[in-house]
DNA sequence: ATGGTCGCGAGGCGA
């Protein structure tokens, strides 16, 4: 079974290449992030023409989640437990399109998009570390409750954990930038001490290996990324990953995402 | 690649 996650920016706009990319790449699920539409508005067909069964969770034109699977998709989920909701400069709080469950082949997928935090002092920033301390939370309650579970956290971290996941750590400590700063670090490194397991690093080293490049500064030309998009797993999963790799050639030419798809190769 | 981003949706926000 090979399993991936892909940060989409618009599924809309980037349907021939999603449809393009599910053909070449045979995938049997595929986590979505960004689909940037609600239900109206959402290519189903593009699923269903390809023999692929899907789950969106979108309301607006920011954010939302799809899961899109040929191996069964039960049990679907729109939103966590306690999931923080946020409310800018004091409107009142909303949820967010930024999570989506699903039962697929035995293997419980998430596809998460974490709040990017916008800034260190930005009011987005707690949002984002409350938001990773409530999924940590009951990730670590389905791992207490079924230790032999199979789930994969999968989606748009928006935190790179390692000094090598960006291209110049002392440009972004210099200028503060999010992403690399300790709270965000220790929010991510909490799954990993809760039993979830990086299980494509190991197939796809660093340095300079990355998931996404700006559009701006010809970030992605001069090889300038970070690496923020994750698959974690626990133990059971971990222990059936066979390779992982990032495809990177994805992310060339005239209407491509910013993010590359990660994928995940199962025994 | 001597330039300088996208997408949504119709102005400005978010990334």
């Amino acid at each position: 079974m090979k399993i991936a996650t892909w940060n989409v920016n618009s599924l809309r706009a980037r349907a021939d290449r999603v449809e393009d990319w599910l053909r070449r790449t045979d995938v049997d699920v595929l986590a979505i992030q960004e689909t940037k539409c609600k239900d109206e508005n959402f290519p189903w067909e593009l699923f269903e023409n390809n023999d692929y069964e899907v789950a969106h969770f979108g309301f607006s034109q920011w954010n939302g989640v799809a899961i899109a699977s040929r191996v069964g998709l039960e049990a679907v989920e729109r939103t966590f437990a306690a999931q923080p909701a946020f409310g800018k400069g004091g409107k009142d709080p909303a949820q967010e399109a930024r999570a989506i469950g699903a039962t697929c082949g035995g293997v419980r997928i998430w596809s998460l998009y974490v709040p990017n935090g916008r800034g260190l002092q930005d009011e987005h920033m707690p949002y984002k570390l409350e938001w990773l301390r409530q999924l940590q939370e009951n990730a670590t309650g389905w791992l207490a409750d079924e230790p032999t579970a199979q789930i994969a956290l999968m989606g748009d971290w928006n935190i790179a954990p390692l000094d090598e996941d960006v291209w110049d750590i002392d440009f972004f400590v210099e200028n503060e930038m999010t992403h690399v700063s300790a709270p965000e670090r220790a929010a991510f490194n909490a799954f990993v001490e809760a039993g979830f397991a990086d299980v494509v690093r190991p197939h796809t080293p660093g340095p300079g290996v990355y998931t996404y490049w700006d559009y701006t500064q010809l970030r992605f030309p001069k090889k300038e990324g970070m690496r923020i998009d994750f698959t974690l797993a626990s133990p059971a999963l971990a222990e059936r990953v066979e390779t992982a790799w990032i495809d990177r050639e994805e992310r060339k030419g005239k209407g491509a995402s910013d993010h590359a798809p990660v994928v995940v190769e199962l025994r």
